[in-house]
DNA sequence: TTTAAAATATACCAATCGGTATATTTTTGG
DNA sequence: CCAAAAATATACCGATTGGTATATTTTAAA
């Protein structure tokens, strides 16, 4: 069972994140969080140092979440190939699944973090270059077991496949058009299919 | 010759659209801009009504040298193919330009604007949009050429294009990494090539 | 050179900022 | 049930926020 604290600093964290999200460090103040989470600031800094302490906690939060929803998706095949498409599949419901983290924390936070918190910007990179490990380790795993081919890099490809990715997300939310979404996952599965398949 | 007052709001725009592009709207103070200016807020606020109002300026400022940056390079060929080559082209050294704009705007304010500001939101929106006409109109102009296969939808490209530039503007910025702009130039002239061409 | 207008500077406003010290309340283990 | 500790609330801090009214300076046309 969660205790008193930890129940609380849940309640902040889920209730904050997506605020942080949508607006950004600057654009996010003390009294939107007291105001959002109905606590006073004696509470909030009782579980948090201060504002940029918070942020870092409150993207951990989100990416988590986004995360662990992938992780499931693609649990759902234990094929490294099917994998690759269960990730564009998972994307095709992400802007729907992503408005409720206040967007794409990635996307967000990596062009908000820059040029103004070096902590938050370190935080987003190490994120990236995680998904990036993870999506290469498909793809080895599929060159060893021959369904993708040998020619294929597997870290440039994965690579590519986060670049195209985060570029449908920012036209999607930018746009608000989903078009871009679906367009670059047909793309995705034609690359899969066409030049990555063994 | 420029009258002192329109002398004066060149000076205030050109040093404050690289400013507002890196930090943002909320994280840039009317102070960070009197400071940068060496003007004071009289001066300001004698040629801009409000905070927003100096933004948007500046964002229109900032993509207007972008603008006709690519127009520039695009003026090196006469052809269609051609230009879409050199669209390519242009982005390979984009990293280092965007850098005295204080970053790629579209992308900056496009994710900072979202959720935020209306107002520089429909901004960005035009901007998009005027940028896909373009090459959905160099596009037709190749397939009308017979230099780009009828087969080819000029509009979905256009955004193809774009949705894929964006994603490398992010994840070169994030990084702090060229890899990711020369790889996706690289798969752009891939597929001018291999789709595309007539 | 004079003078009205335009441009810029100065001084100020209430509101809000992030943060802290302390008081009060609530929780928890004995 | 009690007391120490933990959690939360209250009240306050100096600094800064975007913006404005007014004074001063500079420009430009006559």
């Amino acid at each position: 069972m969660l205790t008193k604290s930890e129940h609380t600093k849940l309640h902040i964290l889920q209730t904050v994140a997506p605020i942080f999200n949508k607006n950004g460090y600057a654009a996010t103040s003390m009294s939107d969080i007291t105001n959002a989470t109905k606590l006073t600031k004696g509470a909030i800094y009782g579980h948090f140092k201060n504002k940029e302490a918070l942020s870092i906690s409150a993207f951990k939060y989100n990416v988590k979440l986004m995360m662990s929803k992938i992780s499931e998706h693609l649990s759902l095949s234990n094929s490294p190939i099917q994998k690759l498409y269960l990730i564009s599949d998972f994307y095709r419901n992400y802007y729907e699944f992503s408005k409720q983290l206040g967007g794409c924390p990635v996307l967000n936070i990596g062009v908000d973090a820059n040029n103004q918190s070096t902590l938050l910007l370190q935080n987003v990179r190490i994120v990236v270059e995680k998904i990036q490990d993870q999506v290469a380790s498909i793809i080895e795993d599929g060159i060893e077991l021959d369904e993708i081919s040998s020619e294929i890099n597997a870290m440039q490809y994965a690579k590519r496949l986060d670049t195209l990715i985060q570029g449908a997300i920012f036209m999607t939310y930018t746009m608000n058009d989903e078009f871009y979404m679906k367009d670059t996952m047909d793309q995705i599965d034609h690359m899969i299919l066409n030049e990555m398949k063994a």
